[in-house]
DNA sequence: AAGATTCGGTGACATTGTCACCAAACGATG
DNA sequence: CATCGTTTGGTGACAATGTCACCGAATCTT
């Protein structure tokens, strides 16, 4: 991959007018990034917007009490918009972002994001979309932090974790913060899961054996 | 108050360009609002961008359980950061906003709002600003309702919702649907607050006693 | 092979959420 | 004023979840 006409590659921004993707391309770098590095998080702002190619970022937090929880990810295509709320807000981070796979970026420095956005209505309409989309999806969050119970949160999110394969590398320690509960909450529940054969569990990795049944858990709003 | 010159009195938008300003002033509408009303919703998505200039906005969700919790407030000088969000994301709204008091706003089109965004950098910024504002607040929000224990809730909401003042107008219920909990929970919570001395309670109203005591266990982070 | 670390299991208990009630206060109405 | 319905808040039992203090087994390091 090599980075060029990168911008044709993702649908919100091949609809850009061809002089505002010359634009991108021409002032932005394509970065590549291993897996396991923090790209932002207190005291490390980053000085450009990226925009992911290829990888997922994830977005996580640590509270004061030294629980954690994961907020979201960003994959291939998406800006990261705590970044671009953080770059024009001068605030501090409150979160962090991990890259969860080794990751290609496009860095869009600060003058040259401003730049298109006054330019170019479509551009607008992608940050716009990008923040909207994200501020719904923390409330959405916060609805299923709130009130969804924990046995049908876990199984969300193994649908979630599972990306279609049928086994997912993971802890239970690593599970309670995708959630933001307890070691021991995960590990009754999968015990659960397993005992009405919809799991099996080894150590670091959970297999799913009726992701029917855990997707009708998962459906169920109450 | 005649809405003349409202601009000026926001320090977001005094600091816009006199043209940006008359640009503001000339093609938007000041419109009244009585408290109660339900100015964004499900099924109710406004035409414009409002801007507050007085009184105040509360944002809240409704799982599809049946429970509430407050989002947020928007107060007078803060735009509808979520009535931005879905009139560019063209998005249908997962939170209703209510008028707490009689409103005062200024309704901006669609259209205004874009060139501003596009024309002024100022405007840019504050808009900007006040996502990201919004956003790291809903961290903030998803760290507390994930992890804070609820009497150091309650008590931070109490000192909150007191507005320097030492009685509170509101029922139990309502404290629940501030903290996303059971009327219950509130009740109880409330009982213990009284056994220490630290509250009052008549029916619909909460006096604060030692607002030191309450504001110290607020205060405390774990 | 030995020691350290990670991973997961377990029981006791505290906190919070849920449910099913109840009674008192309040407001509307005749 | 008397009655009725609604709102508000109190209560106990129980379920779900979070916290704490452990433990042993698997894995990794050296």
């Amino acid at each position: 991959m090599t980075g060029q006409q990168w911008t044709a590659r993702f649908a919100g921004l091949a609809r850009l007018a061809p002089q505002t993707q010359q634009i991108l391309l021409e002032k932005s770098a394509v970065i590549d990034v291993p897996a396991g590095t923090t790209i932002f998080g207190p005291g490390n702002s980053p000085e450009n917007m990226l925009f992911l190619l290829d990888g997922s970022v994830r977005v996580q937090q640590t509270s004061e009490t030294g629980h954690e929880i994961v907020l979201y990810r960003i994959h291939a295509g998406q800006s990261c918009v705590l970044t671009t709320a953080c770059l024009l807000a001068y605030e501090d981070y409150s979160a962090e972002g991990i890259c969860e796979t080794d990751i290609q970026a496009a860095a869009i420095p600060r003058a040259v994001f401003d730049e298109l956005v006054a330019q170019s209505k479509e551009f607008r309409d992608f940050v716009f979309a990008a923040f909207s989309k994200r501020i719904t999806d923390l409330f959405l969050m916060i609805d299923e932090v709130a009130f969804q119970k924990m046995d049908v949160r876990l199984a969300d999110k193994l649908i979630a974790l599972s990306g279609g394969q049928d086994s997912i590398a993971t802890t239970h320690q690593k599970l309670s913060v995708e959630l933001g509960t307890a070691r021991e909450v995960i590990s009754r529940q999968l015990q659960e899961f397993q005992r009405r054969g919809w799991i099996e569990q080894g150590r670091g990795c959970v297999n799913l054996i009726n992701r029917t049944a855990l997707a009708g858990l998962a459906g169920q709003q109450h």
